[in-house]
DNA sequence: CTGAAAGCGCTTACAG
DNA sequence: CTGAAAGCGCTTACAG
């Protein structure tokens, strides 16, 4: 590889004078520099990144830290936040965790010791507490995204969970369900958690019994890309609730997107129907191309401004690390759709813009 | 930030002895070692990756340069490439260029700069002819992912283009179709070429005519994620062909997934049904959890498989770097659905398992 | 088993 | 306008 030291000596110059052309940091002889740039060209130099970053400190790397790039969610994120580090000349170093706590700590070690310059981070769970403590004690910047941790005290953008779980199941209320059940995410993560909060709170303000019976944890996965058989664990409960339950729920609550697919594809292998057997809502947006029919109810978030947004967040800290911390609470936007709605597909084909809003 | 020598000194040893105890490149003493590891618990030391870089020329760093994350095909190439780097302890670097081989070049110099170990890339275009050339001339290992560029020789793993293209056209003619249209993207890059060659073979081969009226190109995006009007440029072609052209085509060619999507919203708006009024096939897998309906007829390339095994080609390389080049062309898997057999809704209500293959 | 010296490819700070 | 020296945080190669 050629270095600034053959091109000093093929232009019969110290590197010093070859340093200040490459980084326009002094005045240089026009002569000079003419023969320094041809010395360059001919010699096809480019400069060495990780020589400045030893000095610099500085590597122009951000990490962006989050649960499975291919969930559509964060894959819209992740362009958004990869199209504001580009402009911001920086490069994006991506890792997904598949809500592993202990992946997510591999990954962040690496990245402190690859010395990012800050990171964008979607906690694995409550317990990537110490991995965030790390980040912190090592003076790396970093952006909460999506999901809280408690005790953590930096920068963060997430939606508005509970809120938004809390008009899901209203809606379903007002549909005129009472048996609605939740399929919820692990509790240890944050959107999760809120969520169930914003389910409970639903149905204790409507004068509804909070059934344990409707009630399912899962995986916010899957995360093996290879099978898809029931990795979430809540197949047989739905074919329980469904088919020879107790109490059989008249409308569903997915927890996020993942979640929901994995329902409507049992609803199938069931030939059960959606709204009609039974009705169906969710968070994120299930459905990026609107091409799904029946079309889904659900709380769909800014995923490609969360990364975009996120991202400016960081880099306004890495200009100012003294500046007091800041968050940002990003409202969904709740689609109202035929998995809900019996009539809305009538609606529909008569009036593309008849979408009922809140 | 803490250093070896930090370190070396609260240990009463050099930075030396330091070095052995993490590296484990040569005995310690017991006693030392416990010392060293102590101090470097008690001022949390993470070595400087950088420093070692530096040093070493390797920074456990791969590119990954593709059109645009955000596309669900890329978007499962770059977890299939994360998850097999991640395997190899090494870090990836995500790059959109949307196709723009100015863009492309940007990122490449960048990463050069940055001396990434080596890359995975789908070229933007042959006009990535230069950027790779630049690559190769720097050293740099590289293996072409889904789209080769004409005068580069490297490692490379593609698809059956020509072939899939064929088969997906001669599907339609067996079908009964004369007028089939072909969406396509731009000819300067490999995929859109091959497949219009395969298209073009296949007619040719059933003494159908080449109808230039029934061609358009257009482009593979959408990039821009804030706003989808018409992006890709063919709307009113399609309008144009479907209302009040000369010919009305009876089935419709994809190009790529986008393409596919956006016809599909195309059909909506002009109330027209897909195949009764007009049938479509396309290559990319739209619609990765299944839940389209109409389900489209497309030849699926498997996007997992390809990230895994360009960063496995790659690896191989980084070992022997002297090895002869390999290539592996990946067979699409051609899904025949609804929205090229009328009948297929019907069949599919009965067995599920029923769904034709080749 | 341990350490002093040199160097990876640059830039900062100083001198002229 | 130009350059010699020192140093970023490590490791390699040598010496003891």
């Amino acid at each position: 590889m050629t270095t600034i030291a053959d091109v000093a000596k093929r232009a019969n110059v110290s590197a010093m004078t070859v340093s200040r052309v490459i980084n326009e940091t002094a005045a240089v002889n026009d002569a000079t520099r003419e023969r320094i740039l041809r010395a360059m060209e001919e010699l096809n130099y480019v400069p060495n990144s990780i020589a400045r970053s030893l000095i610099s400190g500085k590597t122009n790397t951000i990490g962006l830290v989050l649960a499975d790039l291919a969930n559509p969610f964060f894959t819209t994120i992740a362009r958004g936040a990869e199209d504001n580090a580009h402009l911001h000349r920086h490069r994006l170093i991506i890792c997904n965790h598949d809500d592993d706590a202990y992946k997510e700590r591999e990954y962040i070690d690496a990245l402190i010791s690859a010395r990012i310059d800050g990171m964008v981070i979607v906690p694995a769970s409550d317990a990537s507490r110490d991995s965030l403590r790390q980040l912190a004690c090592h003076h790396i910047p970093f952006v909460m995204l999506d999901r809280l941790v408690s005790g953590i005290s930096a920068d963060y953008i997430i939606g508005d969970n509970r809120t938004a779980a809390y008009r899901l199941t209203s809606h379903l209320i007002d549909q005129g369900h009472k048996h609605i059940a939740i399929i919820n995410g692990p509790q240890q993560i944050y959107t999760a958690h809120e969520r169930f909060q914003g389910y409970v709170a639903a149905l204790t303000d409507h004068n509804l019994p909070l059934r344990q019976e409707l009630i399912k944890e899962a995986s916010f996965g899957p995360y093996n890309h290879r099978t898809k058989d029931d990795s979430q664990g809540f197949s047989s409960t739905l074919r329980n609730w469904m088919q020879s339950g107790p109490i059989r729920p008249t409308a569903l609550v997915a927890a996020n997107n993942m979640v929901a697919i994995e329902i409507l594809h049992n609803l199938e292998a069931m030939h059960l129907r959606c709204p009609d057997d039974v009705a169906l809502v969710c968070f994120e947006d299930i459905d990026p191309y609107g091409l799904l029919r029946p079309s889904v109810t659900s709380a769909a978030q800014p995923a490609y401004e969360y990364g975009q947004l996120a991202m400016k967040m960081l880099f306004e800290r890495l200009k100012s690390p003294d500046r007091a911390i800041q968050s940002l609470i990003l409202h969904s936007e709740i689609h109202y759709r035929s998995s809900s709605i019996p009539s809305y597909n009538a609606l529909y084909v008569e009036d593309k813009a008849s979408e009922i809003r809140a």
